[in-house]
RNA sequence: GCUCCGGUGGUGUAGCCCGGCUAAGCAUAGGGGCCUUUCGAGCCCCAGACCCGGGUUCAAAUCCCGGCCGGAGCACCA
């Protein structure tokens, strides 16, 4: 098997040599295909990027289709919202995979929807019954898991096929409730692979579907489901997180019983985030209690919160690409998300002055209106004019506190000046006769009668912000909401409200 | 407990299938330097790893065996 060189993604303006993804096994270019199978039952983490993205790279690497199925065989955690969610947030990863790594075209080829194959899958279910591979069981739930570690079969196990027939009708037809009866697989009661052990394929769910309603009432469980639809929708790879490797021996024996088409389920490793708690299950009651301000809360490691918080889709992107689909669970820190963010964002982001904790300062001798020149970026020529009306200005605190009289600061862009005098609320600078004395130390400022006040929110839990407040420079009111900024000597931040003007710290 | 899967610098990853051509590449974090009328940015440099023990071989991170450690699964969830 050759690399993949080939068939590398190419990125413009970047000399370095890609990384290649370990090769599929005997894979045919243009004949891949690959999918992403999420479950409508939340908002997108980071967790699911990685199930989005390994699968749609090899199916690009290749020249292969992609394909994006819902999962809605639970109707009792799943939501209309979390369809869209979904498309959403996996629309615009996809969308950056083209931008950022080549990989085009940047969605998915086909959208299915597993609920609306439920009447084919009871057809298939039927052929296993007919076939003595299934048959009805009507087993208490702990009854069945007892009898499944033990590898003792039940009485159902030898019912006749007609029996069974008769039940399963039973079943779709709502003479029985939730809970009891199933149709299990027949394989093997004594399989070292528990899992193995006569799965559940069916069971009764009485919830109301998000799309369908109470038109059903019988859904397949996972590895029924999985691997029917793969088989039939044409995918050649599936890949899953590696809790599955138990059920790629259920899901082949699904097939083969069927007489279906096989292909290969691939698994890769889970990442966690040090620090950062990825599950739905810890992160709901947060929103719930409105600790949290929605499943977009920048605190959190959702895909419409990481956005949110000013990650660039383009840099989760880069990230999943350079992790690549190891079977290793990957333990990872914000930190590398963060330098991947800021290498994309530093070329092309403006810088503003701000001045946190700030305290006022006079200038005498500065004739006004005055008009400071900042740069705006340094590798750009172009600078932006801050007009002064009066020679009143805020600075940082910080700055003034090992300040005396006497001593010399520059304000950045604005003029050189040294200290008169410090009372505990203002400072009383005055300009000085060397305006182009090197080694003075530069401090930002905001015009003090048209300074913008700014609050910015820095990330710290999911419990908590630390809350920065302070004067920017007035071109701060031109920013729309979700702008990205570069905070001179802060950090990068993302226009979150304009009033009150409120940014979201992104990361130094 | 049983079954499966892994184990490369602080962290993550490449290489392992087809043993030598890289006594191990990249990223991030760390250390040092450069630049600058302040981007905690950028640029340059440095240091740092093949879980252990046997075996096969002229040669092993790569193949085999044993051990140790870690993860996942063992639902009428996905």
């Amino acid at each position: 098997m050759n690399s993949l060189k080939g068939l590398a993604p190419q990125r413009k303006a970047k000399k370095e040599e890609e990384r290649i993804w370990p090769p599929l096994e005997g894979v045919e270019e243009g004949k891949v295909v690959t999918r992403v199978a999420p479950e409508p039952n939340g908002y997108p983490t980071l967790g699911h990027a990685k199930g989005l993205l390994v699968p749609f790279i090899y199916a690009r690497l290749y020249k292969g289709k992609f394909l994006l199925r819902f999962e809605d065989t639970n109707p009792r955690v799943e939501k209309l919202e979390y369809y869209d969610a979904i498309r959403e947030e996996f629309s615009k990863l996809l969308e950056a995979a083209e931008r950022e790594l080549g990989l085009s075209p940047g969605k998915w080829d086909e959208e299915i929807i597993e609920s609306y194959h439920l009447p084919k899958m009871y057809e298939l279910a039927r052929k296993l019954i007919e076939q003595g591979d299934a048959y009805v069981c009507t087993c208490p739930a702990h009854i069945v898991r007892m009898k499944r570690k033990l590898g003792e079969p039940c009485e159902h196990r030898d019912q006749s096929v007609e029996k069974n027939l008769e039940l399963w009708d039973k079943m779709l037809s709502g003479e029985f409730g939730e809970g009891e009866a199933h149709l299990r697989l027949k394989t093997d009661m004594k399989h070292p692979n528990i899992t193995m052990r006569d799965p559940g394929i069916f069971r009764i769910v009485e919830a109301l579907h998000p799309i369908h309603g109470d038109r059903f009432r019988v859904y397949p469980v996972y590895d029924f489901s999985v691997s029917i639809m793969d088989s039939l929708s044409g995918v050649t790879h599936a890949f899953r997180s590696k809790e599955f490797e138990p059920h790629v021996e259920v899901q082949l024996a699904i097939l083969r019983k069927l007489g279906l088409r096989e292909y290969s389920m691939i698994q890769f490793g889970r990442i966690t985030i040090e620090g950062i708690p990825l599950s739905k299950r810890y992160i709901r009651p947060l929103v719930e209690s409105r600790i949290l301000d929605g499943w977009d809360d920048p605190r959190i490691p959702t895909l419409r919160g990481l956005f949110r918080r000013g990650i660039l889709p383009e840099a989760i992107v880069r990230f999943f690409y350079e992790l690549g689909p190891s079977k290793v669970d990957a333990t990872v820190n914000m930190d590398i998300i963060a330098a991947i963010n800021r290498k994309i964002l530093d070329p092309k982001v403006h810088r503003y002055m701000f001045v946190p904790d700030p305290i006022r300062a006079s200038i005498g001798g500065l004739i006004t209106p005055a008009e400071a020149k900042v740069q705006i970026h340094p590798n750009l020529k172009k600078v932006r004019k801050i007009t002064l009306n009066e020679p009143r200005v805020y600075i940082p605190q910080i700055d003034v506190k090992n300040l005396k009289v006497g001593d010399e600061i520059r304000l950045r862009g604005l003029a050189t000046v040294k200290v008169r005098s410090i009372s505990p609320d203002e400072i009383s600078l005055t300009m000085s006769e060397d305006q182009r004395k090197k080694g003075v130390k530069i401090v930002q400022w905001a015009p003090l009668n048209r300074g913008v006040p700014v609050k910015i929110l820095v990330p710290l839990t999911p419990y908590s912000y630390e809350m920065i407040g302070g004067y920017g420079e007035p071109a701060l009111k031109e920013l729309k909401v979700s702008d990205m900024i570069q905070l001179i000597r802060l950090g990068f931040a993302r226009v979150d409200q304009r009033d009150p003007f409120t940014l979201i710290f992104s990361h130094k």
